[in-house]
DNA sequence: GTACACATGTAACCGGTTACATGATTGC
DNA sequence: GCAATCATGTAACCGGTTACATGTGTAC
């Protein structure tokens, strides 16, 4: 499992980066980040302490975050943590990850997740992000369109209306994307 | 917990509901359900029996589902389940469930899911479903884009470009269920 | 001094994932 | 007789949920 006497790798889970997201907008508490879960529209992750400090041990465990010491901070039960180069590594690695069918069919959070943390790379690989992205919705959509198409009669009205509600859930994604690579590529000229 | 001798209310998982769903379409063994995952547009559920399994003995601990004995199949060591009285009504109980704003920001799935179950229940409650959910995802949409509106100069350009994925999805969804209500009120007609 | 917000931790439970194991039936 | 498919089961692991427990600093 181990290469060259490093760790076994270590995966996080979605919530392992999104608390490396926010530490590496800046070094921050456990319960810090709780009220950010709480209050902001990260709403989809849990704020129970039960999921945050066992998260944070994990990733200080594996090396992605650390605590720093001797802060000034007002309380003296507060531990606060940054992200190592490490764990900094690890996290712009999962931004770039490459997007394919079951990434878009199963993991469209995720994909929204690395987006909305994507300020931390340069606008060159958001586009190349947008592109992947949008190249996945689009084949996707066409995939969809079509078996709709030919087996509108052989389903059933409600499946067929099921299946309507996808395709429209994809073709708005795909037309963000489109949309969204022009603002940047605007902004970015 | 328990209320005059009943069993302890079971609340069975999505994949449970899932099941409970084809099972109530027509008898099926394990193994016609993990072909179901396996090949379908229901493969957002795992197909193994790690998962399946052990779900189908949940659900016959607690009688939602019953093996039928005796059945004629090709091969011995299959064995058939059919939905019992009181499965039925509690998955009917699932479908009827109101839809509240947390529904739909972090429970979509949910939704489609009882959705593609729904030719179990009269068009007058898929109607209602159509509406509660219309209703919830229209109100969702018109805060989320009047807050784009009055913070759009505060936000960071990503922020907003993931803000305004968020507004277009759901208004796919909303103007999906307003084009479903039609549909169903045209054909019950 | 006491109530409240701040701040962290942990133990029990539950279910999904992965991997392994087993046996029956069919086709060649 | 042997491979492939059918069919079920289970043990180890992992992480999220819930609930409980504890202690600190501040405001009144």
């Amino acid at each position: 499992m181990d290469k060259r006497g490093t760790t076994t790798t270590f995966e996080p889970t979605q919530l392992g980066y999104a608390i490396l997201g926010l530490l590496l907008d800046e070094p921050r508490s456990g319960y810090t980040i709780r009220k950010i879960f709480q209050q902001t529209a990260m709403g989809e992750f849990s704020s129970s302490p039960g999921s945050i400090y066992p998260a944070l041990k994990r990733l200080d465990v594996h090396q992605l975050i650390e605590e720093i010491k001797g802060v000034a901070t007002t309380r003296k039960s507060t531990s606060i943590y940054r992200v190592t180069k490490q764990g900094k590594g690890q996290f712009l690695d999962w931004l770039r990850l490459p997007i394919n069918r079951r990434d878009i069919t199963h993991a469209m959070k995720s994909m929204m997740l690395r987006f909305g943390f994507m300020s931390q790379l340069p606008v060159e690989e958001v586009l190349v992000f947008l592109q992947m992205f949008e190249r996945e919705t689009r084949t996707y959509c066409q995939e969809l369109e079509s078996f709709l198409k030919h087996q509108a009669d052989a389903l059933p009205l409600l499946s067929k209306l099921a299946l309507d509600n996808g395709i429209r859930g994809y073709r708005a994604h795909r037309t963000w994307a489109t949309r969204a690579i022009q603002v940047l590529e605007t902004d970015h000229a």
